[in-house]
DNA sequence: AACTATTTATAAGA
DNA sequence: TTCTTATAAATAGTT
């Protein structure tokens, strides 16, 4: 598409790599842009340039910042740390329980079981939770990584209006 | 680029609606291909047709199909349910314990507050862990939300080899 | 950044 | 849908 027919292989020369990614960045961006408008599609692009800057292109109104994804992984942080802090008491009532218990048994053997498996139960439970919040924390990190390409563009860099107003 | 100059505004009509995005949508990804290949750039594309169907293209290996995701939600649903049913089982003793409680208050009824607030812990707890359940559910639909161009993507469609060969 | 000779994409037609 | 082709648009190399 040009004074001559290019090989399709990697462009070796530096400063030809940066004036062809740029030109060719716009080039996709706009017939994105005219996909969206001609067909009503929603299109989302998003790319890293070979010096890994990221550069991102959304029709409707596509965000890629990220902000309010890691305040909700705060706070979902926060919520896993009250319920084990909760456990945590849980587990302290227990032992005291526990020891009236050994007081208890000995005028009341029966009781035993019962307790002993109680306690037992928040032990798991709190490793349940823990085991848990290690798997949320690995799912939300999975999710980022495998959808990383939008995720990780804190920069988007949105086409010009006056390249995009030429055509429309 | 045809045989006229087209207005850049949606088209009405709907069978060259479907037309034109197919075509436009493979010409999108054939010059993303290129982006890509040209500046060992990573690019990303996805995009819903008028008839909401999902298309991706990613370079390089980029996969948009979620199975893993989707089991993963599925995992994290049943973990949760697991530990619902042991805080169940949990309850159910401490019915038990409350109830041989009562025998007991009549003999030592320094017992009581004891047992209630350990009790009425895991109700707590039990709500603590279905709101929680339900905040992780809300955090990963919001995240397949605000990411849904790529996560939503169930069916990704890349473009036929020999369509990229012709220029490779 | 602009220019322009060419290649490439594609709108309409078959 | 797939192919053909006239024409519009993108861009490689140049200035």
């Amino acid at each position: 598409m040009g004074r001559r027919k290019i090989e399709m292989k990697k462009v070796e020369n530096t400063g030809a790599l940066q004036v062809t990614f740029s030109k060719r960045r716009n080039g996709v961006f706009k017939k994105a842009n005219e996909l969206a408008i001609l067909c009503g599609a929603i299109v989302a692009i998003i790319c890293f340039s070979p010096g890994k800057k990221p550069y991102s292109f959304g029709h409707p109104n596509v965000d890629f910042s990220r902000p309010k994804g890691d305040k909700k992984i705060e706070m979902l942080n926060k919520e896993l740390a009250d319920v084990l802090e909760k456990l945590e008491i849980a587990k302290r009532k227990n032992k005291m329980l526990d020891k009236s218990q050994k007081e208890m048994e000995k005028e009341n053997p029966l009781f035993r079981p019962i307790n002993e498996l109680s306690k037992s139960e928040v032990f798991e439970l709190k490793g349940k939770l823990e085991e848990l919040r290690d798997k949320v924390k690995d799912q939300l990190n999975d999710m980022e990584a495998s959808s990383s390409l939008l995720l990780l563009a804190k920069e988007p860099v949105f086409m010009k209006k006056e390249d995009f107003a030429k055509d429309i």
